[in-house]
RNA sequence: CGGGGCGUGGCUCAGCCUGGUAGAGCGCUACGUUCGGGACGUAGAAGUCGCAGGUUCAAAUCCUGUCGCCCCGACCA
């Protein structure tokens, strides 16, 4: 067949990038859709990558002093009904657990037996649950603070579903903290939210914005929620990660007590702050070509694949020791704390077929091996973030890889990063706000905003399915005026279309 | 819950209007030729046509019911 212009995924993303996004999780082997609706099955690929996720997030909360525990998938009803805007935000979407048994019925079918008193609630976050168990855990501010985070799945019954972006199960981390004063609370807030925005960029290579939600998007039975906001590559925004300040909202509804100094029975103060397999989704938003996925080599499964080249019998022992060897060489070496993973792929396959498979997966670095290399002494080169290849020596290889790895790395938060301010700009009229927006326009518009905006305002984002996304933290903040009210504003928000 | 659409080998689908005993492409298995780039040939395995009723000599096809899924809207990490 002739060489030509195909893309491994189809169609692009220029074509139709919801069906694009589909099929790069599928030629990436990433996950499927399960038997059970809105439920995916996440596959080897898949799961390592959200297990690389973990190993980075993981290091960062310990270094920040916390420590991970694990609470009930199952919580009391009752314990719900506690925080009233709580309850209003999650009652539409909670799976409940009503009995205990099956039994074998004349049909030859199994029927739900022995009605549990009360039902239980599969967890769709555990503020409630955790804050019973803290309630008892602090009796005096010697006590706190508690700094708790969880590795779990959570269950909302959410209409419809995507994978990886809202699926009705997803894996996710909660942390849960208690605190004695509202500032040290506040402060946690920040701290994590930064944590969460320094994996986006360093580890992910994915930019993000960081802010307060307005009320509207507040999560329920917050004070404030704050959030890292990335833009995919069809200018939509992804919300990526939230840090909640809960105020004594959670602690009132539980009871979080402590005796403080002063000898005064207060109320705690809390926070929680989650990240979740959407992650996963906004990875591949962020980088994904229409030759599959694209990863940043910090959470890659595999940073480098080597491949055999062997086109006659007599080469393959040769040739496999070759890769073997530098495979071994290559797996010695460290970066950023952990050993480079190099894989060598021996599977009998047709090399074209066995080098797209890689490519579809994201592998950063490729490496070829064959007869011609060993009389050299080198080593063919490609690099799947720009499709760069080249032949070089060796030893220029073994000793470079980190660097060239770094390079990948940065050079896709740098792309990211140029894209984002492409299609980012301020503005300052009402026509110039439908006209971005309008069709399939769009991407980050910075405008004044009042919280008062009014009905009309209301009507046209939703028109537009734009929404506020964050009040942006800013060093250049001015004042305005509201370009759907004129009140007054403090300073410029920012609006796109949302996952 | 409203409005559309679809259930046929592992996957994507044709066949249905105009009933006559099941097809294609991809994938899979074997062998051969290929192989520094998503190959080709030959042979082969694989489907109670979502489920239940009905009409008929005969149903993937027509009728009724039912279940499930997808897309669009209201809700959301």
């Amino acid at each position: 067949m002739a060489k030509q212009q195909r893309t491994a995924v189809s169609p692009t993303r220029a074509e139709d990038y919801p069906e694009w996004y589909q099929q790069v999780i599928r030629a990436a082997d990433l996950a499927e859709n399960s038997p059970v609706r809105g439920c995916m099955v996440i596959k080897p690929w898949g799961y390592t990558l959200w297990e690389r996720m973990q190993r980075d997030l993981d290091a960062k909360f310990k270094a920040t002093g916390h420590v991970n525990a694990y609470f009930p998938l199952f919580i009391p009803k009752s314990y719900l009904e506690k925080e009233a805007r709580h309850v209003e935000g999650f009652a539409k979407e909670c799976a409940v657990v009503t009995h205990s048994r099956l039994e074998l019925g004349e049909d030859g079918k199994l029927h739900p037996a022995a009605p549990l008193e009360e039902p239980l609630i599969v967890r769709p976050t555990s503020e409630t649950i955790i804050g019973e168990m803290y309630a008892k855990w602090v009796q005096s501010y010697r006590d706190l603070p508690i700094l708790i985070n969880q590795w779990a799945n959570v269950v909302r019954w959410e209409m419809r579903t995507r994978l990886f972006l809202r699926t009705t199960e997803f894996l996710w981390q909660e942390g849960h903290t208690a605190h004695a004063t509202e500032a040290e609370a506040w402060e946690e807030t920040r701290r994590m939210l930064d944590v969460y925005a320094d994996f986006a960029e360093n580890h992910m290579a994915m930019p993000v914005l960081r802010g307060e939600k307005t009320a509207d998007e507040r999560f329920p039975g917050a004070v404030s929620t704050l959030c890292i906001e990335a833009m995919m590559q069809d200018r939509k925004a992804l919300q990526a990660g939230t840090s909640h300040f809960l105020g004594q909202n959670f602690a009132k509804a539980a009871g979080i007590q402590f005796l403080s100094a002063e000898g005064q029975q207060e109320y705690a103060w809390t926070t929680s702050w989650g990240v979740s397999t959407r992650l996963i989704g906004g990875l591949i938003m962020t980088h994904g070509d229409d030759d599959g996925l694209v990863l940043p080599p910090r959470l890659a499964p595999l940073h480098i694949v080597i491949l055999p080249v062997a086109p006659k019998e007599e080469h393959r022992a040769s040739v496999f020791e070759a890769c073997d060897k530098l495979a071994e060489e290559l797996g010695g070496l460290a970066w950023h704390g952990n050993a480079l993973e190099v894989h060598v792929d021996k599977r009998d396959l047709r090399g074209g077929e066995k080098m797209w498979s890689w490519v579809k997966k994201g592998v950063p670095l490729r490496v070829e091996i064959g007869p011609r290399d060993l009389e050299n002494d080198a080593v063919f080169v490609a690099r799947r973030d720009t499709g760069e290849k080249q032949s070089m020596p060796r030893a220029a290889f073994v000793g470079e890889v980190r660097e060239r790895l770094e390079a990948v790395q940065s050079n896709l938060l740098q792309r990211a990063r140029d894209f984002r301010a492409a299609n980012s700009r301020n503005i300052d009229s009402l026509a110039d706000f439908k006209a971005w927006f309008e069709g399939d326009g769009g991407g980050f518009a910075w405008a004044h905003w009042s919280e008062e905006a009014g009905p009309e305002a209301e009507a046209l984002l939703r028109d537009l399915k734009v929404t506020v996304r964050c009040v942006p933290y800013t060093d250049t903040a001015e004042p305005g005026e509201c370009i759907f009210s004129g009140k007054p504003s403090k300073q410029r928000v920012v609006f796109a279309k949302a996952y």
